[in-house]
DNA sequence: TTGTAGGCGTTATCAC
DNA sequence: GTGATAACGCCTACAA
């Protein structure tokens, strides 16, 4: 393993010298720098992240949790958070929360064993909220992706879920739609509760008030939506319309409707949320709302480093606009 | 931060007693350990992996290089390796290759910076494989994942692409198509080559010489194969079946044949090759090789655990099943 | 069974 | 501008 020390010892200067040089601190002649990075390159040299961790107490890492990193709704995030991580030279550390944050010991670890400069923590469980007094606690700076504390100390990243709900609900109202079901996430997220209450206040302005009975909850997975359907199938035969929490739970709701035996939009229409990259190959292409994923990841890595940078301060709150994307579902 | 010198001094030992009992080793007292053991629990201590790793010389992490984490391909391999690593205590460091390791420096960032342990590969360019020797020449384990290398020393896994190729290609021959066309993938990467040479012995064995003009490359992602399929309507207005070098690719395809007014399978048959989640709800739902990639990560990880805790010897070649999935696309 | 001392590679402080 | 020197937190001989 080549050191500073090597570099040191064949540039005939000190140790000291050589990480100011290679850090372009001041206090360096220009030749001797340019000397000493010649021959780090030469030596193929790179410093140790363990060694310059432990006396500057900065880990260039970002931590990033989110439920489970293989689920598509993350791909477009991450991708964001990559592309800004890779401009500012970050690293980034990936941990599944599997929406318990509070019950795991991931974030100690991320804080304490991996020392990591900040966090972005995705969709988290709405009861799990301890984790904001520790990093308030801890000064370490983090984004919320998929929610919207009322806290003036915390960075937030959000759509209005309810108001996207309510479109979505509305669109099939729209077209006619008297009896529709509600295929719901989580009941432990907080989308989840405000993506019910938009649908919610859509039939209620339509003079219904959706009984109980017409809200399925799930959890957010493709067979979850899949049994979610058949139990619409089952227990609400009249059922011409649903919307679902989002759209992985709307793949599954289609197979369930298609296997048996009716077809989208004719028996029955269906709506997903989010817009994941193959909503437009279902079959039929599937009508949805958008969310700006890869914008998210892009700006709450940017938060991260601008608050890390000190050239801006906790408590952003950014609303980003999500779209009603009607393909051939409804 | 709680250091084991804060609890050594609680406990009234001295600090490397702390560190043995923490560690499990030998030589301290059972009653001491537990009083240890308990104060750190208390005291809500965690180790600083800066430290540890500095004199160790071991990180607990593995490296895993992707061409694009976010691409849903990987998603399976990674839940794999996440589901292994949680077993065994190993922290996954993730790197987008973008399909050139050799002409970045993220691997040696990887070894000499991080320290990782180990590498997990998937997918890497085919003439990219200076990184071979500088992990073998480091003695740093790695395990590569669709690549087959002729190499006694290094550990690979992969499924049979050409076999794979050979078999979703006859499936179109036996649906009495004659002008069969292929979607390739990156030229740059093994398994491309190896589907095409599937593609081709399966239209040899048919007595067709499949024209170069009825292959068409592109770069796996989803507009390629959109691109593609429209230039293949142009220029080859008389084929009636694609086998598209992955299932992103297919979608793609099926999109721009829909777009054209034509209906899959009964003017054009298409098959694609991965089989990710979404090929079940494409319209109509895809006909695919599955590869196991869930069981890919698993058994990456795990390779690379015996051969760290010394139990296995490099040189693990392993060729796991693929399986053709019949659906409604052809 | 426990304690002492040295060092991992880097940066920061303070002399020169 | 440059060079000693002392940390950072932990582990590990070796000594007691």
């Amino acid at each position: 393993m080549v050191t500073i020390k090597d570099i040191a010892r064949r540039a005939g200067v000190s140790p000291s010298v050589v990480s100011r040089a290679l850090n372009n601190k001041y206090g360096v002649k220009e030749s001797t720098k340019q000397l000493i990075k010649a021959i780090a390159r030469d030596m193929n040299y790179y410093p140790n992240a363990a060694a310059r961790r432990l006396v500057t107490r900065k880990s260039g890492m970002i931590g990033v949790m989110m439920a489970d990193i293989s689920e598509p709704f993350y791909a477009q995030i991450i991708k964001g958070m990559e592309y800004v991580a890779s401009q500012t030279g970050y690293t980034l550390l990936f941990s599944n929360s599997y929406d318990n944050i509070g019950k795991t010991n991931v974030l100690q670890k991320m804080i304490v064993t991996e020392n990591v400069d900040g966090l972005v923590i995705v969709g988290s469980n709405r009861q799990d909220t301890s984790f904001t007094g520790i990093l308030l606690e801890k000064k370490i700076p983090f984004v919320l992706i998929e929610r919207n504390l009322q806290n003036e100390q915390v960075n937030c990243i959000w759509i209005d879920n309810k108001k996207a709900a309510y479109c979505a609900t509305k669109l099939l109202l729209e077209k006619g739609h008297k009896i529709i079901a509600h295929i719901a996430g989580n009941m432990q997220n907080q989308v989840t509760l405000e993506r019910l209450a938009g649908y919610k206040e859509a039939l209620k302005e339509a003079g219904v008030s959706a009984p109980e009975r017409w809200v399925f909850p799930a959890n957010y997975l493709c067979e979850d939506g899949y049994r979610a359907m058949q139990e619409i199938l089952r227990v609400l035969p009249d059922c011409t319309g649903v919307f679902a929490g989002n759209d992985s739970m709307a793949y599954g709701a289609l197979q369930a409707i298609h296997e048996a035996g009716f077809a989208v939009p004719k028996d029955i229409a269906l709506v997903g949320f989010d817009d994941l990259e193959f909503s437009a190959f279902t079959n039929p292409p599937l009508t949805t709302i958008r969310q700006p994923r890869y914008e998210m990841g892009i700006k709450s890595m940017e938060i991260l480093t601008q608050i890390l940078n000190g050239e801006i301060k906790n408590g952003i709150n950014l609303c980003l606009p999500f779209e009603l994307i009607v393909r051939h579902s409804v």
